[in-house]
DNA sequence: CCAAAAGTGTTATATTTACACCCATGC
DNA sequence: GCATGGGTGTAAATATAACACTTTTGG
């Protein structure tokens, strides 16, 4: 047995060339906001015994490429954008948990703002769908795992940091912002308490600009002031909602 | 490319079973506590070019077992200990980061009750050797990144989670967790302020012993509550200092 | 004028911080 | 008896939680 003694150069390379070597992949479980529902884009999965199931959206990590390219790789292919909220969340390795053979996977999770135009065309094209998180029973390989493990990820962030804006448009109202919060923290929140907290952190920009078309009084909108949110980060700070 | 399009198992099959793979690695921060100061285990590299610094703990992941699992392996191996604080902290995968290839690690930290009698023989073994976490200048690889990483969620969980205990020996003084508190956080706290917040959380159990052999009035001895713990961990709780 | 959400302050309660002295023990 | 850390409480400041009504718009 190797280990309990000293490493040797000799054993290492042994195995690093030989049998020792494993399939990397990564898996993505990206989260969109959309209609008073957290989804997540998924796809049809052509890998029988999962044929009829839904997976995450992943690749194998090539060799020219760290993990953190090869998701941010398979993000750009799927969904367009370069500049997203992009986070590593944890390793899964049970050996039989692909049938192909051994695959190690890394799990990443990142938010998207669904409502842009060619985000929806995605959805429609038939090849990725975007499901309530609520309505998925079940995926291919450990993704379902995969994607719980990700989703409780997002709840601790989300009361640690201000990250709820990577899921609304750049322009938005407090309550589509406490919404956000109810649907994905599954609690009520106050809604005066909820604003002044807010304010109070100093990371929402006011714009001049309100509502338009609704049927009741149009709602003020606000940015997200990322030039305040990076200094404030360096310092640390907490969310508590 | 594949990426962009739907996935095929032909190709899956190709890469998993060619270039597409990797050596894969776990590599442990092992943290003690000992004489107000925290520590970590190393241990001498032979692997050219780092001949003469040290390394982390870790090995390859053995083809029959998950990351964690190795994780475990190399703990159990090197410490003796086999119900330690484990856990997993992130990927470190930098194409250039291993000189005999691609190797992509899993990194972990642990927490050790350094004064048990084994561990210190283990210390005076020369194959391993305990450090000062702030004498630590460099390592082989990228293990000074992996240690910082670590030595950072280190400090986070222990704000959010009283892990502090698993440093500690299982009868401590307040006083002692105290220090453990401000070394590692590197905060100065209130003697008062701190025993409140730690008796109100619960998990603290008073004992009928008190210290011995210090020349001063000897303190009362506590010990974890770990029953009491579970339960509440379940509901989550914090743990602001 | 009705429906729907916007917007706004105050009070009570809980939490956090700051702070100083006497006590028990070994030498 | 002196040096060393052990042990204890209170008051002020701050943060959180609970709560209801008027306003603006579209239809």
């Amino acid at each position: 047995m190797v280990s309990g003694s000293v490493q040797n150069i000799n054993t290492w390379l042994n195995q690093i060339q030989t049998d020792f070597k494993a399939a990397v992949s990564v898996d993505c479980v990206i989260f969109g906001y959309d209609n008073d529902a957290l989804k997540i884009l998924l796809s049809r999965c052509d890998m029988p015994p999962y044929e009829h199931d839904l997976s995450l959206l992943g690749d194998l990590v090539h060799p020219d490429e760290t993990t953190d390219e090869a998701a941010r790789r398979v993000l750009v292919n799927k969904t367009g954008f370069t500049d997203v909220f992009l986070e590593q969340v944890q390793v899964f390795s049970d050996i039989k948990r692909h049938p192909l053979g051994r695959v190690i996977t890394i799990a990443y999770y990142s938010l998207i703002k669904i409502d842009e135009d060619h985000l929806e065309h995605i959805g429609k094209s038939g090849l990725w769908e975007w499901k309530n998180v609520n309505e998925i029973q079940s995926l291919a390989f450990d993704h379902y795992n995969i994607m719980h493990t990700c989703l409780d990820k997002l709840k601790k962030q989300l009361r640690e940091q201000p990250i709820g804006f990577n899921l609304l448009p750049v322009k938005f109202s407090l309550l589509q912002l406490q919404r956000l919060y109810e649907v994905i923290l599954q609690v009520q929140l106050d809604k005066r308490n909820f604003r002044r907290k807010l304010k109070s952190l100093g990371i929402l920009k006011e714009l001049d600009e309100i509502e338009t078309s609704v049927s009741h009084r149009p709602a003020r909108l606000y940015t997200f002031d990322t030039k305040v949110y990076e200094k404030k980060k360096i310092a640390g700070f907490a969310f508590d909602l």
